[in-house]
DNA sequence: TGAAAAAACTGATCTAGATCAGTTTTTTCA
DNA sequence: TGAAAAAACTGATCTAGATCAGTTTTTTCA
């Protein structure tokens, strides 16, 4: 049963966006001619579904979502931390439009890259190309993990999920200032915001978890752990 | 909200694997030197989660399912008709284990290729390379609309989509023989066996399908699809 | 071909979590 | 800096769908 323990509904994934080390200096040169540099402020939307997509974007600093909207609904399918591409699945799309949103939740710098001077070297440099199936591979990976979580887990089971993300992945600490919202903590779990508001209670009246404000902190990552794996 | 249309929590892409027609004649000798033909019957499992996966599977012909299995569990991610790959996600992997598990869901044919050789091939042949990412763009972006749909989608809202997709996309007909056990089809619309069974019986009774033994006629696709949308 | 097993079906009950309708605390900003 | 707005919180109620405990029908196979 080890593996698992590897399914959570965690949004982020551990992988480096390595696929820029294996382009030649001309194909280098080439993106950095058709790429722009731009600066979103928290809460600004970096890409809308449905839109046109004529870049994949590189973001450099900062963090940002990735999600899907219904009418009143919208489904978060994963953080993206510093170091990353969005926008990938428009490679294949003839109409070139973006498949989900994606919104800055803080400040975040990000490259906007040509996607037809992308797709021109995926054809052209296969070490380039095969280091952006890995990135595809892994990020299916962990749609199916959260997915899988996200229809089977409990609620609990879900947020203990996301307190361990944020501590492990993101912020790398056990205590760690909550910049989310109930809401957004919400929209992350799949849950109401009431029943954020409820579940951190009682992770806090069973010393699992403190808080203080906005601020947070893990005090029995082992107990979380289970919680996680059983919930 | 023309694009909301397009997210329904089918499991069957239309996609084509026309990914072969790029290899030059020495990787499709390499190719056909390095796989094997294997039949598998109804109900084998073709692969299984966590084993080793020495091999990328592509199906000749027959229907399998791609799932993730829990304790008590499971979670259909994907319907595999002829002419699709199962494995991919593999390819990153350093330690080569299958993430999830496949069943043949009828009598089935299948060309198990050696995962070096298709990884030496991406790693030569952008082209191929390319091909492999649009497959996995495809991909990715059908499991998004069904992870969307499974946690915003009532019951009948994902069975009306159930029913359309093997309509539509699997047997092609209004009139299509269900070889697929209630049980079954609970597992792949993410609802309990008994709920099917109600579900379909209302939809019997509001003369939205024909049911005959094992035989289902969709007598109203249009009332289907609003259901799908709205549901 | 007929007994046993599996699948299909039915009605009653239960429950996790959403929704609703507020109050209290914190944040924002003129 | 203090009024208004937003966020956090609380308790009560509701509901979609699961679970349970059966019965009936169909399939399997000795």
């Amino acid at each position: 049963m080890k593996y698992l323990n590897a399914l959570n509904s965690c949004t982020v994934s551990n992988a480096k966006c390595i696929c820029f080390d294996f382009l030649t200096p001309e194909q280098q040169e080439l993106i950095n001619q058709n790429s722009t540099d731009v600066r979103f402020k928290k809460g600004e939307n970096i890409c809308k579904h449905g839109t046109l997509s004529p870049h994949i974007i590189y973001l450099k600093s900062g963090l940002a979502k990735i999600f899907m909207e219904g009418l009143n609904e919208s489904l978060i399918l994963k953080i993206i931390p510093p170091g990353n591409l969005i926008g990938l699945t428009s490679l294949r799309d003839g109409n070139n439009r973006f498949h989900y949103s994606s919104m800055a939740y803080m400040d975040s710098e990000a490259t906007l890259i040509d996607i037809d001077v992308f797709r021109k070297i995926i054809n052209e440099n296969a070490k380039f190309a095969s280091s952006i199936i890995d990135i595809l591979c892994e990020n299916s990976l962990q749609t199916f993990g959260r997915f899988f979580c996200f229809t089977h887990k409990q609620l609990y089971g879900r947020l203990a999920d996301i307190l361990l993300c944020l501590s492990e992945r993101i912020f790398k600490e056990d205590e760690f200032e909550l910049n989310l919202s109930r809401k957004e903590l919400a929209e992350l779990t799949g849950m109401s915001t009431e029943s954020v508001i409820r579940m951190l209670k009682k992770f806090k009246d069973d010393q699992i978890i403190q808080m203080e404000g906005k601020k947070i902190r893990i005090t029995d990552a082992q107990l979380l752990k289970k919680i996680s794996e059983y919930g």
